[in-house]
DNA sequence: AACAACAGTAGAGTGTAGTCTATAGTTGGT
DNA sequence: ACCAACTATAGACTACACTCTACTGTTGTT
């Protein structure tokens, strides 16, 4: 497919995809057999790897980071030992902000608690 | 106290902290008696602030949502109503992040198995 | 009096992650 | 043949959250 039909798939703008392929997360092919353009073509995979990036984005990871893991799925640019690592190192910070989150929340609920009991009365 | 003990006891740097004074998160106060200078003196509640700004940030609050909460927890700049109604909104907030982390989490351990069983052999 | 270390303000610069503009070429439908 | 809608590239622009620079004034120690 090309990047029109990505974007409506993935509900992200071509100009969004164009530099998710800049900074190195997707990589659309050529087809040689064409010569009168040089239009980029995609595949279920890059559909399954920019919903990865959405959802990677909204638990705070940055795009290189984000790289990274995609690198240790998808690709052979890392040895398998490599790949755990990476993958171990981000299900570190992921149980980190689990707490931070949980923490937070405590911390919110008290200030609730000290709005409701009045300590202050408006 | 002044900007470089906060600085000190805060670890944040004076620049960081004159920016979140800018932004209207903490608020040094004069000294109408000293006439020489017009340096600011910062209190322990300043110190508690700046440290929850902190465990706000990596939390991925932005900066003005966190002076929504500094507003809803020390000022009066909202009623009872809109206090509980803001911190609501939070817990929400860091409720669903929660559970995104939660489903990444379940997602980077499938990648991390799918290495480990060898799918591809590096 | 000299000087480092501090204080303040204004504004410029940085890095991240887009988002948009300009320009130019291609494709598909009428 | 024409035109809207698509494609590509390069580079400008934006927003956020700092971070730093330049400049000036103050304080405390020697």
């Amino acid at each position: 497919m090309l990047i029109h039909e990505l974007s409506i798939k993935t509900g992200l703008s071509p100009h969004t995809i164009r530099f998710y392929e800049k900074s190195g997360l997707v990589k659309g092919k050529r087809d040689i057999t064409v010569k009168s353009n040089n239009y980029f073509h995609y595949d279920e995979e890059t559909v399954e790897k920019l919903e990865f990036i959405n959802d990677a984005k909204s638990v705070g990871f940055t795009i290189s980071e984000i790289g990274q893991i995609i690198d240790a799925w998808y690709n052979n640019k890392y040895s398998k030992k490599e790949k755990l690592h990476i993958l171990d190192e981000k299900l570190v910070a992921l149980e980190t902000k689990l707490k931070e989150i949980k923490e937070m929340k405590k911390l919110i609920s008290q200030f609730k608690q000290d709005v409701i009991s009045g300590q202050c009365p408006y």
